[in-house]
DNA sequence: TGAGATTATAGATAAGTATCTATACAGACA
DNA sequence: TGTCTGTATAGATACTTATCTATAATCTCA
């Protein structure tokens, strides 16, 4: 389920006569950054990107983060919730890996 | 007070026997993008942005985003902490302005 | 110096969230 | 089917933070 984030910072101007629309811009923008702003996120993401084949399953995640499976999971489900990444399920185990394309929208929301 | 982040994801890439390192880039960069992930702060960015000057005082603010003075100094304060805006005092006013290389900067964490 | 305007800080509160433990769900395999 | 492994979810807790009101600090100007 991804959801659509604004693709420049001037949509999130706020309009005269404090109309909404620039609001939910920015709310939409601010929880896509929402996802990356995060120091285990930022860790988690690097290590798929270094992985080779450029995937990780949960258990290859919790030991270098000396933290629990529960909140590896948790933090994956952010970073899905906003497209960043995206699991596929094979066998037992399930394989996250970056989506590129919305990484570059995300980029590009520094470069309007 | 300008501080340093790491200019690649990679810096985030936890090291073999947990070394404290990459953990310190990662809550750096983490602290950025934190001070950009927020709906009103994005808004203070596109106002400044959008106004004439590229300048805006926090009287500017308040009334378009309807939230009060000290809000608005708050959301001022957390920006320039991470040196993503300035304030100069003129008389009586302080003016903020955007920081362009600090923005380049934080776009380039998205490059690597 | 005193008054008025602008901005910053202090303290309180409510909402969000990162993490944990406990438990449920899903797939592989004997 | 039952067991084992890997992943997801539920609930609790501690920490962070966005916002407000009240107040202090700073500057201008008469």
């Amino acid at each position: 389920m991804v959801k659509r984030i604004p693709l420049q910072l001037l949509d999130c101007l706020p309009k005269t006569g404090a109309e909404p629309l620039a609001r939910d811009s920015a709310e939409n923008m601010a929880q896509a950054l929402k996802a990356v702003a995060d120091p285990t996120r930022l860790q988690i993401l690097a290590m798929i990107a270094a992985s080779e084949n450029q995937e990780s399953c949960v258990c290859d995640l919790t030991d270098p983060l000396n933290l629990t499976q529960p909140t590896i999971s948790h933090h994956l489900k952010k970073l899905a919730e906003v497209g960043l990444i995206e699991g596929e399920r094979r066998g037992t185990w399930v394989w996250y890996s970056l989506n590129k394309e919305r990484w570059g929208q995300i980029a590009n929301l520094f470069n309007g």
